[in-house]
DNA sequence: TGTACATCAGTGAACGCGCGTTCACTGATGTAC
DNA sequence: TGTACATCAGTGAACGCGCGTTCACTGATGTAC
């Protein structure tokens, strides 16, 4: 360690210039920066550039070097986050057996309420900003009706395999997803944050209901 | 109209100086400004002291006299809500006939529906600011609990006129206004607000779903 | 091999803005004598 | 009836703050000759 790095360390900013050519390193930085931010607050606002710009100790003015402006390192960070959604509810199916097709959507439904549980703040700016586009005449599209898409399916494959429905697959998933979701965001509205072991039992009471 | 109030009306004030003994109309005044702009702005941000001074056409400082700060603005314009939304349920309940059991608990979820579609801004805060207070060993209490509460003595008075449910009266209740809050908050959450007409058929299809 | 130059990663200081809040005040209206 | 005083409703100007964004810059590392 040279003089500057421990100047650095000593003042507590622990991070030393990215090499030639690695500049983009830092985008990154700032996204998880960004993201445990948002973690923090619970919410879209006071995520500020001046405060991940103090979380990854840099100058406010170096994010702009990465992200136009404030709206585009927010999208980013949306960008970011429903990846990790959409990862974590694949692996959840598949961790269950080909042939236990209630227990697969289960296993869905689970991984977006615990993804949901475990980010409130990333859930609420994911809801705020990621709902249908609706343009008329065609289906709506957007990343969250992506998830009620593997949701149908996953009822469709249930069906298949004689499990009968009292609604068609796609209100089906609607109802699963649309509690799932009230359910989630009624649990981050409690003060305390209590409750978290009530989530699991009520969608899976909601499976239950639209099973004959 | 005299020389002083002529010249607030050309500058666009249109206010004059409440008399002796009623300065406590400002407060009335400054809680309606407010709830406007809760409405324009959809959400409890850029809900600001100077805004609310501006739209009621006072001088910030004049708040001061009602409340004490930001926060307590914010309770005061909570309670008003609150009292709104109950008198709206209890309304639509009361307008169908005391035979008709289902009916009144859909006329309840409704009134509830609409109540949140037509005041976004003021329903995230009240859901942000309302749910439970769980002390722990003690029954969980807070306003949108006497919501859940209506709802499970209407199912109960179902279940006394012979309509067998699936589940419990309270767990009923929970399912219909959880997935009814579910539903309007993806309603919120559409960029350009539709599906408005959609929200009616699902929480009947929720109801339907409880019941035998 | 040296040296001039280009490119890169990142900074420090300043800008104007809107915010919540405080404080001493103003002028109208009531009350006591 | 007049007049001194108290009370009321509300204000104007200022405070310090954190924000997003801009701009000219610094110093290290690469490249051309």
């Amino acid at each position: 360690m040279n003089r500057r790095v421990v100047e650095r360390v000593e003042a507590g900013m622990g991070r030393t210039r990215n090499r030639w050519g690695e500049g983009e390193r830092l985008r990154g930085e700032i996204l998880a920066a960004a993201g445990r931010l948002l973690a923090e607050l619970g919410g879209e606002d006071g995520l500020t550039i001046r405060g991940v710009a103090r979380a990854v100790g840099i100058a406010p003015a170096s994010i702009y070097q990465h992200f136009s402006d404030r709206a585009e390192l927010v999208r980013g960070l949306l960008d970011h986050e429903y990846a990790r959604l959409r990862d974590s509810m694949r692996a959840a199916e598949e961790s269950i057996g080909e042939t236990d097709v209630v227990g697969r959507v289960r296993a869905q439904i689970h991984a977006y309420c615990a993804f949901a549980m475990e980010n409130p703040g990333h859930y609420r700016l994911m809801l705020a900003n990621g709902a249908s586009d609706l343009a008329p005449g065609t289906r709506p599209t957007g990343p969250l009706l992506d998830v009620i898409d593997r949701l149908t399916a996953g009822f469709e494959r249930c069906v298949e395999a004689g499990h009968e429905l009292r609604v068609t697959p796609g209100r089906a998933a609607a109802v699963v997803f649309v509690g799932a979701h009230g359910r989630v965001a009624l649990f981050h509205s409690a003060l305390n944050r209590s409750g978290a072991e009530l989530v699991e039992p009520f969608v899976d009471e909601l499976v239950s209901l639209v099973f004959k």
